[in-house]
DNA sequence: CTGAAAGCGCTTACAG
DNA sequence: CTGAAAGCGCTTACAG
């Protein structure tokens, strides 16, 4: 009869009694930490069979002083990119045989704030963090607990956490160079946000490629979703007739630029050539299909893990950081112009 | 000097010490689970303060067997249709003050099954799970373990739990008599994989509509993926070339079906119409848009929490099971034919 | 190789 | 309203 208080489940003490050893030895079995005779092994492995144990990680976290699990932060999942570098991360923590825990936090530093203190509570085993906020200080207690925290393609302002990088401002800037290599001269930018990270550094390197052939950049920051490519386009298009080119800062901007082109029944690439910066799935799926700059999302995601991993075993390793670059994906999207 | 072997992390006993009172009245003031003399409870947060204590949920899980986290299971997330779904469900949990670990099973049982055992480990509170196989016995020791499982979308064998159910059959017996009230005859039906439980029930929806008109279904089930769709779409414009409407069973396999309009020149709705099951985000934005059935996808997410909470409130109450239906959302894609 | 025991940091019945 | 104490179910140094 369990002696146990939690409703018709075993522990290991009831396991030990069962079969006749003390509740270190079932320990030392379930956690192959150390050796048992292979009998009491067997006693106890026939014993945790007849009565369904199911080990109760509560206590070991407790006695552990970690959950194996990590947090990911980010501001939502339903923009395709996000969610192929939640799946990488999920299925890259899932291999180390760790649980994610999925926080989202629209892009509102409060709601971001709540987050990672709730984490902290928690005590997750380390966080992944696409942060809106550098600044936040409970990124700093997180750090205090002893939690590592990889910054992911958003800086932070505690150094103290690794980081994975996206060098967006070498990527644009090659993602222009590529334009202007195919003859375009107006090329436009449709950005997203100054006020997000990657966005506002995309319009930097795209800025300094048309600058370093003394071009005047022409660009636009509405904001970072849809609705900002479609405004950011419209305007762009009725004040410079001449454009040859579009970039889209991002896949979100981009299907706004698209929605621009049909209202106006414009062409890709026959009446303008479309760029995009990021390969959300469906820009090697629409026609024509559409040239990209984009980041390794898989890699970026496992390199997360595997920093995050690094650090778990070695709290004190030198802090480190892994810079990705956006790579040409040319599709059909770009026009060569006459010399 | 704090106590704590935790590496710079104050427990509540070094509060209670700094604020003079005993730890069962930090404790107190933290839940707010009775009252506490206003002058202590300014001590105490003082205290807290001083510390810069951060609450250990690990003992408090342990002390009340549970973690204050809902798991969702699903098969992979870069699908627009199941990041939608995640999001809301997690917007719900974070609503409702609970945190999300996010498992993906890729379909694959075996998957599936550590993934659930890892949850009864984790004494999770409880389970969404969208399965993919219905009758794992690790559903069952979630349930004996007081765990409550939604089953959502896909049916559960194991009765005891609650189920957000997607009337798929009748949802696409609509849609596809839409298509016949359009004036289509000639109409196929490109599925997904009769193994997965709601791309079977959906095929079954449309082959009852059209049996009911005198009609002979023409389908295809090649798989739930893109590349089913594309096949299947391609085996079928072959063997019938008289058709006037399709029907894609899934969000993935119109991908594929659309490729395969690409590469033969078939435009929508003037040479073929197309009708969508599903409504990702792509399907109001490429030209035409495309006309869906689709279930309100964040209500089938908030209903699942709702059942979850409701459940964990009260263990006992009676089984529950929600029903959604499939909704026309009526754009451009389908021609109505004279006559 | 094995067991008795301490302890992880909370919460909550119990007594006052 | 408050405190002392038990206990959640494990893991692991310690002694043998």
């Amino acid at each position: 009869m369990p002696r146990s208080t939690t409703a018709n489940s075993a522990t290991m003490r009831d396991v030990a009694e069962r079969a006749g050893v003390s509740v270190a030895t079932v320990s030392r079995v379930i956690t192959g930490a150390a050796k048992v005779q292979s009998d009491r092994r067997a006693r106890v492995e026939a014993a945790m069979h007849e009565l369904g144990y199911q080990p109760n990680h509560l206590s070991a976290n407790l006695r552990n002083q970690r959950v194996r699990m990590i947090a990911t932060v980010v501001s939502q999942i339903d923009d395709p990119i996000v969610s192929e570098l939640v799946q990488a991360i999920q299925r890259a923590a899932s291999q180390a045989d760790y649980g994610m825990l999925l926080c989202t936090t629209g892009d509102v530093a409060s709601t971001e704030a709540d987050q990672l203190r709730g984490l902290a509570r928690q005590r997750v085993a380390g966080v992944v963090l696409r942060s809106c906020d550098p600044a936040a200080p409970e990124i700093s207690e997180l750090l205090d607990l002893g939690i590592p925290v990889v910054a992911l393609d958003r800086t932070v302002r505690d150094r103290r956490g690794d980081a994975v990088v996206i060098d967006h401002v070498e990527g644009v800037r090659r993602a222009t160079q590529h334009l202007l290599e195919q003859g375009h001269r107006r090329v436009g930018f449709v950005g997203g946000s100054r006020d997000i990270e990657p966005d506002a550094l995309r319009l930097v390197g795209y800025e300094a490629a048309m600058r370093e052939v003394g071009l005047d950049p022409i660009t636009s920051a509405e904001s970072s979703r849809m609705g900002g490519g479609w405004l950011g386009a419209a305007k762009m298009l009725d004040r410079h007739r001449d454009l040859t080119a579009l970039i889209a800062g991002n896949g979100q901007v981009a299907l706004g630029v698209l929605d621009t082109f049909r209202d106006r029944g414009i062409h890709v690439p026959d009446d303008l050539s479309l760029l995009v910066v990021d390969d959300p799935f469906w820009c090697g799926l629409v026609e024509p299909r559409i040239t990209t700059f984009a980041a390794p999302v898989q890699r970026v995601g496992s390199s997360a893990v595997r920093l995050l991993m690094r650090r778990l075993e070695n709290p004190t390793a030198g802090q480190r950081q892994v810079v990705h670059e956006l790579e040409l994906r040319e599709r059909r999207s770009v026009a060569t112009l006459a010399g």
